[in-house]
RNA sequence: GACCUGGUAGCUCAGUUGGUAGAGCACCUCCCUUUUAAGGAGGUGGUCCUGGGUUCGAGCCCCAGCCCGGUCACCA
C-alpha cells in the first residue's frame, strides 16, 4: 500500500492513496526527467571544489574562478531567458545566476526553459559548475555554465523568504511539525542548525578539556540488571537469552566508580540516560550527563575544576563568558561563589535551621508557606525549603554545598558535621547544572545508607530501590578517595544556546506518535485493487469481479467510499465506480 | 495528572451576531537576460483536527476525544 503524507497539522492522520496537487506535479516533473534521460537520483560521486561559505569569505581570490558545489535549491527567480537561484549547502547560501545561453547545448535550450525552469522546484538538490562573479547590485554570486540534477525533491518545502532588513517572513515556527519533521526545520531554520553545532562546539570543549588532563574518556553499560546511581523509575526490557529483565540506565555513576575502583584516576561519560517519567520542557525521557570521576579528589578540588571547565566552554562555544539566558546576563568567568544551603536557607527565609529536626523543619516550612506531608523526612524538608525559597535567586554560576546527609546516599560525610556531606550542586540562572560529590568510599556506611534509602522508599515510594551488591563488593576491595561529577549536557547547551525548552536542543526529541495509517481490510483491498486496474468500471462487474456476498459487498463499497478511495457515479449508461481522488 | 491557549490551502495566518471559506507567499499558464521578500497578467488549490449534539443552516455554539504548546503538580 502506498503511504503519504502532506507536511501539515491537520493531516497528520497518514493519508492513503492521496497526493497533494503539487506532490502530484513533482512526480511528473520526476517522470519527464527520466523521459529525458536525466537520472533524478544519480549513482556517480559529485566532485565539488568549494563551499559557500570558503567563496563568501574569501571572494576576491574566488572571483572569476571556476568552482563546483552542490546543495539544494531554496529559491527561484525566473527572468525570461535568465534567473537566479539561492543554492545552499551545508556551509551557507549563496546566489547562483542561470542564463539560457549558458546551461543549454541545443538551439531549444532544452536544459534551461524545460529542466530549469518546469521540472526543477524549490528544494531540489543540484551540483553546479560556474563562475565567480559579483552581480550589478553587488551580490556574490555563480555564473552557472553546467547544471547537474542530483536529487528531485517530491514534497514541497515551507516557504521561507528574508527581507532586505533581514525580517523573516513566514517562518516555519510551528513547534510540532518542527519537531516532527526535524530535517525540514533544519533546512529552512538556519538558527536551529546552528544551536546543534554549539552543542557540539560544547561537547568537544569538555573532551577537549579532559583529554588534555589524560582523563579517559570510557563507555559502561546502558543496559543494567539493577538501575542505580539514582532514585528514578527506568524503562524496563527483556533479554531473551538470558530470560532476565535489563534495565536503560538511569545513571552510570556505579559504574564509573567501579573503574575508579579497578585502577583508573580519572573517567568520564557522555552517558545518555533514561528515565520513565513526566515530560515537559525541562525533561526529555533520554537525555545526556556527563560524568566524571577523578581519584585522589575532592569536592573542593571538583568546584575548582568546574569553574575551569566552564569558562572554557563558554569560551570556545559562544566566544564570551558573559552568555545572556532569557532576560539575564549570565558570567560564567570565574570563580563562583560558594554557599552552604544552611546559609542559603538563612538568607533567604530568615530561619537558621542548622541542626532542627523534622517537627521544628515543619514549623519552618509552615511558617514560610512551604506545603509539607508525612513522608517528608529532614532531608526533604530541607530540599523543599531550597527548593521554593532559594534557588531561584542565584542566577550567577554559584555553588550551594553542603547537602543534608539523608539526601546525599552516595556521598561523603562532611568531614566537620556528620549531619552533612560533602556535596555541591552548581546553580545557573536559578536551577541546577551540575551535582558533585566527595565519593563516599566506605562501604560499610554505603551499604547502610543504601539500607536507610530502602527504608525510606518503603514509605511510600513506587519507585523500586535495589541494593547493588557487585558495587558495594567493588567499594569493599577499596576505592580511592575520590570526587565526581555529572553535568546536565541538555541543560549545558539550553544556557549556551539560549533556549529554554529542552526539545531545542534535541534533535528528535520525544513525542507521541502520529496517527497511524487507516489499514485497508483483505476485503476493501481486493476490492480497491480490482479498481486500479478498471477504472471507471459498471459496478455490477466489480462486484461480479469480488465474487463477494451482496451484504460483504456492500458494506466494503460503502467503506470504500465514505474514506473516498472510491468513487460512485451515477450515469445514463448505468452505474459505475471509479477511483476516489 | 490538573488547568489554560491553539488546531482553517503546501507555509504563515485572517474569518464579524451562526447564513455560499479568505489573504500573502508557494504552485500552474503567459510575459520578462543582473534580480533579490524580483516584477506584471491570469488561474488552480480546503476532511475548517476527529466524532457526536443543538439548529432550517455550524469553521463559529454545546459535549466527548485526539495532538501541539503553556502554567502547575510530579521529577535527586
Amino acid at each position: 500500500m502506498y503511504l503519504c503524507s502532506p507536511l501539515t497539522k491537520s493531516n497528520i492522520k497518514i493519508r492513503i492513496m492521496q497526493l497533494s496537487p503539487l506532490e502530484i506535479i513533482r512526480r511528473e516533473s520526476l517522470q519527464k526527467l527520466r523521459e529525458l534521460g536525466i537520472n533524478p537520483y544519480p549513482a556517480e560521486e559529485f566532485k565539488t571544489t568549494a563551499t559557500i561559505k570558503e567563496i563568501l569569505k574569501n571572494f576576491e581570490s574566488f572571483e572569476g574562478k571556476e568552482v563546483v558545489l552542490a546543495g539544494r535549491m531554496m529559491s527561484r527567480r525566473i527572468m525570461g531567458k535568465a534567473s537566479f537561484a539561492e543554492l545552499k549547502d551545508a556551509s551557507g547560501r549563496m546566489q547562483i545566476y542561470i542564463n539560457r545561453d549558458e546551461i543549454s547545448s541545443d538551439a531549444e535550450g532544452t536544459m534551461y526553459n524545460t529542466v530549469f525552469k518546469k521540472l526543477l522546484d524549490m528544494g531540489d538538490i543540484i551540483g553546479i559548475k560556474g563562475e565567480v562573479f559579483k552581480t550589478k547590485v553587488g551580490e556574490e554570486s555563480v555564473n552557472v555554465k553546467e547544471l547537474t540534477v542530483l536529487s528531485k525533491s517530491l514534497r514541497p518545502l515551507p516557504v521561507v523568504k528574508t527581507d532586505a532588513d533581514g525580517k523573516v517572513h513566514d517562518a516555519f515556527s510551528d513547534a510540532e511539525l518542527r519537531y516532527r519533521q526535524r530535517y525540514v526545520d533544519l533546512i529552512v531554520n538556519d538558527h536551529v542548525k546552528e544551536t546543534f553545532i554549539k552543542r557540539t562546539k560544547i561537547t568537544n570543549s569538555i573532551r577537549d578539556f579532559f583529554n588534555k588532563r589524560d582523563y579517559l574518556e570510557v563507555e559502561t553499560p546502558i543496559l543494567q540488571p539493577i538501575p542505580g546511581g539514582a532514585a528514578a523509575r527506568p524503562f524496563k526490557t527483556h533479554h531473551n537469552a538470558l530470560d532476565m529483565p535489563l534495565y536503560l540506565r538511569i545513571a552510570n555513576e556505579l559504574y564509573l566508580k567501579r573503574l575508579i575502583v579497578g585502577g583508573f584516576d580519572a573517567v568520564y561519560e557522555f552517558s545518555k540516560d533514561f528515565r520513565n517519567e513526566g515530560m515537559d520542557r525541562t525533561h526529555n525521557p533520554e537525555f545526556t550527563v556527563m560524568e566524571l570521576y577523578v581519584a585522589y579528589k575532592d569536592y573542593h578540588w571538583m568546584m575548582n575544576m568546574t569553574e575551569e571547565l566552564l569558562e572554557k566552554v563558554a569560551m570556545d562555544s559562544n566566544g564570551t563568558t558573559e552568555v545572556k539566558i532569557g532576560e539575564n546576563m549570565v558570567s560564567f568567568k570565574a570563580p563562583y561563589p560558594r554557599v552552604p544551603i544552611l546559609e542559603a536557607i538563612k538568607i533567604h527565609t530568615g530561619f537558621n535551621v542548622a541542626g532542627m529536626d523534622e517537627i521544628a523543619l515543619k514549623e519552618v516550612c509552615k511558617k514560610v508557606g512551604v506545603a509539607v506531608d508525612e513522608t517528608m523526612g529532614v532531608g526533604k524538608l530541607i530540599d523543599e525549603l531550597f527548593g521554593s525559597k532559594c534557588e531561584h535567586h542565584y542566577i550567577q554560576p554559584t555553588f550551594i554545598t553542603d547537602y543534608p546527609k539523608e539526601m546525599s546516599p552516595l556521598t561523603k560525610e562532611h568531614r566537620t558535621n556528620p549531619a552533612l556531606t560533602e556535596r555541591f550542586e552548581l546553580m545557573v540562572n536559578g536551577k541546577e547544572l551540575a551535582n558533585a560529590y566527595s565519593e563516599l568510599n566506605d562501604p560499610i556506611e554505603q551499604r547502610e545508607r543504601f539500607e536507610e534509602q530502602l527504608k525510606l522508599t518503603e514509605k511510600g515510594d513506587d519507585e523500586a530501590m535495589f541494593i547493588d551488591q557487585d558495587f558495594l563488593r567493588a567499594l569493599e576491595y577499596g576505592m580511592p578517595p575520590t570526587s565526581g561529577i555529572g553535568i546536565g549536557i541538555d541543560r549545558l547547551v539550553m544556557f549556551m544556546t539560549n533556549n529554554s525548552s529542552i526539545q531545542e536542543v534535541l534533535f528528535f526529541p520525544q513525542m507521541r506518535p502520529e496517527k497511524k495509517a487507516i489499514e485497508m481490510s483483505e476485503d476493501e483491498k481486493a476490492i480497491f485493487n480490482i479498481l486500479k486496474a478498471n477504472s471507471p468500471i459498471l459496478l455490477n462487474d466489480l462486484k461480479m469481479q469480488s465474487g463477494f456476498s451482496n451484504k460483504k459487498w456492500d458494506k466494503t463499497i460503502k467503506d470504500l467510499t465514505k474514506r473516498n478511495l472510491a468513487k460512485i457515479n451515477n450515469t445514463e449508461e448505468g452505474l459505475f465506480v471509479e477511483l476516489g481522488k
